[in-house]
RNA sequence: GGCGCGUUGGUCAAGGGGUUAAGACGCCUCCCUUUCACGGAGGAAUCACGGGUUCGAAUCCCGUACGUGCUACCA
């Protein structure tokens, strides 16, 4: 049995999308769940798209999730370089040797020349026009001219492509993964390009000629490469590389959440929900968050992923990564895109807010408090207190509000809801609180709650209607933990300020 | 247009001949809590349509419709 390599393989073209991410995650699953490698290749054949600083994005991102790669551009193995701009070299060789076996050839067209003649071709009506085996002999190619001729244009350095002769009339089968039996003719495929004019490789000839170089057992993709399969199916059969050929799984699409169509940048920003793992500044410097800057915890984020064309038969949904790891398998990957629920991505991370350790929630929340100017002080109170609000927060900032009126008194007091039932027992019941707890030796919850219950009595009133505006003395707003937890955390003498402070403005 | 892939509630989905067609999100109604949450109980699907096969079909077969992807010297 061949050891397992896997490779997810990002063009370095902007931020890393949703649907990137999950194919890195389910590679990555793949990979540790059969001790398998995890090979990072960054597919930056177009030189026109590349963009600056994204490839360490890449890999930014992919260490927020927790899903580093074993081999990569930033951690060499032994297939290196894993990068197909570096790699440049070595695909004409393997061109060459299609060439020379009869299943490439040379092609002198100019993009302008087939473009025309795409477009005078439609105008006749006919849109259906590809290269390929019933037009390639009208075309200026290495076939339909002599040797003499193409030697000539090829020692002038005319400029030229290599494409893929693909034979007509048979049928390319593949099995995947997750479709099973796939069968398509190659009456459908055209004579792809496989190296550019620019002396690159297109997609088509460095996937292959990579995953054989890189041993890659098993490819996993997007759905949108399906079309293109046979191609990939046939280089490997030209190669004489079949044997090598990876098992394919072509990923089911992340749709966007209104209407159809694979979810794009566009519809989270129109929509208002992250598309990138994580924030993306594009060369004007214009920046989109990601899920980390919206306040997702990766164990969430992954965990929604895992999901989101997945799941394993039974009622469990939040699962961890090892647990992903453990319990993923391919064959139950659904074979059908699914809408993307930004609603359902918030239960996630809500769930996993609530079963996070507070000491461990603490850490990845004090980030977002100092951003808002809070000091988080001494850590295990603030432990304490992201234990009392865990379960109120869905996302991170939500702790701002949350747990804020721990650490500074409220700026604005909703006194409006207290006030229609204000009256002046209620005012002296306050007074002789403030009064009794002041002279508490000891600052204990119970006894508190015993001391305000027995006066609240004494006054003949009920504890609810003076919990209620005691509520809003200390926190400002109708929300919050047990008012008396809140008062052993801010200490005898913040609550009497706040109670004091509060009826002078009740007066 | 051609080719591929797909189609179970608003969304994610379980299900692979016989079930009252799970569960989750969201929504709605209650309970708990005189806050907000958490938690708990309930409510809502003629399984795209039409033909078959079968004693019996969401499940198998064939059509149709619809959706979506590809159809670049982009990946």
């Amino acid at each position: 049995m061949k050891k397992v390599r896997v490779r997810f393989a990002p063009s370095p073209t902007g931020g890393l999308h949703l649907g990137g991410v999950r194919t890195a995650l389910f590679n990555f699953l793949f990979a540790r769940q059969h001790n398998g490698t995890f090979v990072l290749r960054v597919e930056d054949t177009d030189q026109n798209r590349f963009v600056e600083g994204a490839e360490q994005y890449i890999w930014d991102c992919l260490d927020w999730c927790g899903i580093l790669p074993d081999e990569a551009p930033l951690a060499p193995g032994e297939c290196g370089p894993y990068r197909q701009s570096e790699r440049k070299g070595i695909y004409m060789q393997y061109a060459q040797q299609l060439v020379d076996s009869g299943h490439a050839y040379y092609a002198f067209d100019t993009a302008e020349e087939i473009e025309n003649l795409r477009e005078s071709l439609k105008a006749q009506g006919e849109s259906d026009w590809q290269y390929g085996f019933h037009t390639r002999h009208r075309m200026r190619n290495s076939l339909t001219m002599t040797k003499e001729e193409t030697e000539a244009l090829l020692s002038a350095d005319f400029p030229h492509v290599i494409r893929l002769k693909v034979e007509g009339n048979e049928m390319i089968r593949f099995k995947d993964m997750i479709r099973g039996d796939i069968e398509m003719s190659t009456n459908t495929v055209d004579d792809k390009v496989l190296m550019k004019a620019d002396g690159m490789p297109t997609y088509h000839l460095a996937v292959v000629v990579d995953d054989y170089l890189m041993k890659i057992t098993n490819a996993f993709r997007g759905e949108e490469w399906l079309p293109s399969a046979p191609v990939h199916v046939l280089l490997w059969k030209y190669f004489g590389w079949e044997k090598d050929m990876p098992e394919w799984a072509h990923l089911p699409l992340i749709l966007k959440p209104d209407g159809n169509g694979k979810l794009s940048k566009r519809d989270g920003e129109r929509l208002g929900f992250p598309v990138f793992a994580m924030q993306w500044k594009d060369t004007a410097g214009k920046a989109v968050d990601g899920f980390k800057e919206m306040g997702f915890l990766p164990e969430a984020f992954i965990n929604m992923l895992a999901l989101l064309g997945w799941n394993d038969g039974t009622e469990q949904e939040v699962f961890s990564l090892e647990e992903l790891v453990q319990k993923f398998s391919m064959d139950r990957v659904h074979s059908h895109g699914a809408k993307f629920d930004f609603e359902k991505a918030k239960w996630f991370n809500h769930e996993w807010i609530k079963r996070l350790p507070s000491k461990e929630l603490a850490d990845r929340v004090a980030p977002f408090m100092q951003h808002a100017g809070i000091e988080t002080g001494d850590k295990n109170t603030f432990v304490k207190i992201i234990d009392l609000v865990k379960d109120r927060c869905t996302l991170l900032p939500d702790f701002i509000k949350q747990a804020a009126f721990f650490f500074r008194a409220p700026q604005h007091l909703n006194l409006e809801a207290v006030k229609p039932k204000w009256n002046d027992d209620k005012n002296n019941f306050f007074v002789a609180l403030i009064h009794s707890w002041q002279m508490m030796q000891e600052w204990k919850h119970d006894e508190l709650e015993i001391n305000f219950k027995e006066i609240a009595a004494a006054s003949r009133l009920k504890p609810g209607e003076l919990l209620f505006p005691l509520r809003i003395m200390l926190v400002g707003d109708k929300f919050g933990p047990g008012v008396f937890d809140i008062i052993m955390l801010i200490g005898k003498e913040e609550t009497l300020q706040r109670v004091s402070k509060a009826l002078q403005l009740l007066k």
